[in-house]
DNA sequence: GGAACATCTGAATGATGGTTCACTTCTTAC
DNA sequence: GTAAGAAGTGAACCATCATTCAGATGTTCC
């Protein structure tokens, strides 16, 4: 018995997986998944290509927890909003704008989480979190519908709509180039929005 | 002067080409991008991995050629009906129906062409193809709000949010699992359409 | 038939990039 | 200080495919 973990010791590890998390994410945001590799993000952690194995099983691993995180704070960000308080329609609208404007904000990290090309992994990672989006969107749709709010439809398909029509009005722009007037594209994305679920204007 | 293609001897060589891009069409309507490697095409094709490259320079120049085809399809049917005769809105919502039926009876085609992961070659060439898909819709969009039967709107965002919606509904049945019930989709899906670009029930 | 040239073949080649591992460096406990 | 064992290193390893190319097979024309 001549070596053990001590707390202090564990709790380096533990900021050092928390750093290449980070490190990684930022990496991630800068130049995509594919160009994300393991020596490229090591290099941006300042530790050997071989010490990520210490941290994580595999590369995969890794990068799913990089979505896992990032993708995370989107969905709470956007359900404190959706299930906050306040009329079903105001608060699409605000969860729209929180959310375009966070995206719009952040476009490398958001190109990455809502479309850039990944591997297989990330990319089931992307389809469960995309469903969450939806349900969030679904439950404030339904609300309104069962208050009289907003017009008899399906709240599913609307909210898948709304998902898809929120990421492609984003992405266009991310992935081309900064947007040419953030107000007026999240002016135009929100109205769309409450359109999109029958909300009057 | 021994040898001179005849003119046969060129037709078979097109047939080839022909052949080879409608298998592998096929390959990676079943498969997806991903999956669809020279081999397996080529077995696809009846013929060897090189022969591929008899045909085309790179198996990426293959890859841009199926999507390209397979798009310009689609492409050419919206434009069909959304630049015919009619109702703006109805015209729109025409080419919603069309498009999504064409896409739930295709489902591996419509899920290559609009989500599934590819190389980047495959990915500029579908950002291309959701201009195109969005010039088509704003066009609609721009003539419905001049004709006073869609209320003023950003025509552009209108249609990225119509493409991305469109996209989404459709993509996450067909990525999961067949549609419950194709009908139902269908017309939920053209009503959100509907109420995206601001047009009366 | 056979000379000249093209297409076709598929195993060998090569590039990429994740993963491993023998070795070094550091930490703990005594 | 030193033994025991963990973390860190980075060059070697390996799997996967796209791509090539020397030889085999076809086609044209006389």
């Amino acid at each position: 018995m001549a070596y053990r973990k001590t707390p202090a010791e564990i709790r380096r590890l533990e900021a050092a997986r928390e750093h290449l998390v980070v490190c990684a994410t930022e990496v991630v945001a800068d130049v995509g998944w594919a160009q994300a590799s393991v020596t490229a993000v090591a290099d941006a952690a300042g530790i050997a290509a071989g010490s990520v194995y210490q941290h994580f099983s595999s590369k995969s691993a890794l990068a799913v927890e990089v979505f896992r995180r990032a993708a995370q704070r989107e969905v709470d960000v956007l359900g404190e909003v959706l299930e906050g308080d306040g009329d079903p329609a105001d608060r699409l609208r605000r969860g729209v704008e929180v959310f375009a404007r966070r995206a719009l904000e952040n476009h490398g990290l958001a190109y990455a989480l809502l479309a850039a090309p990944a591997e297989p992994a990330v990319g089931a990672e992307r389809l469960a979190f995309r469903r969450r989006y939806r349900a969030l969107f679904a439950s404030v749709i339904e609300e309104g519908v069962a208050g009289d709010q907003l017009p008899l439809q399906e709240p599913e398909i609307t909210a898948a709509a709304l998902t898809g029509a929120i990421g492609e009005v984003l992405v266009h722009p991310l992935s081309t180039s900064a947007a040419e007037d953030a107000d007026l594209l999240v002016s135009g994305l929100t109205s769309v929005a409450l359109r999109c679920a029958g909300a009057a204007p």
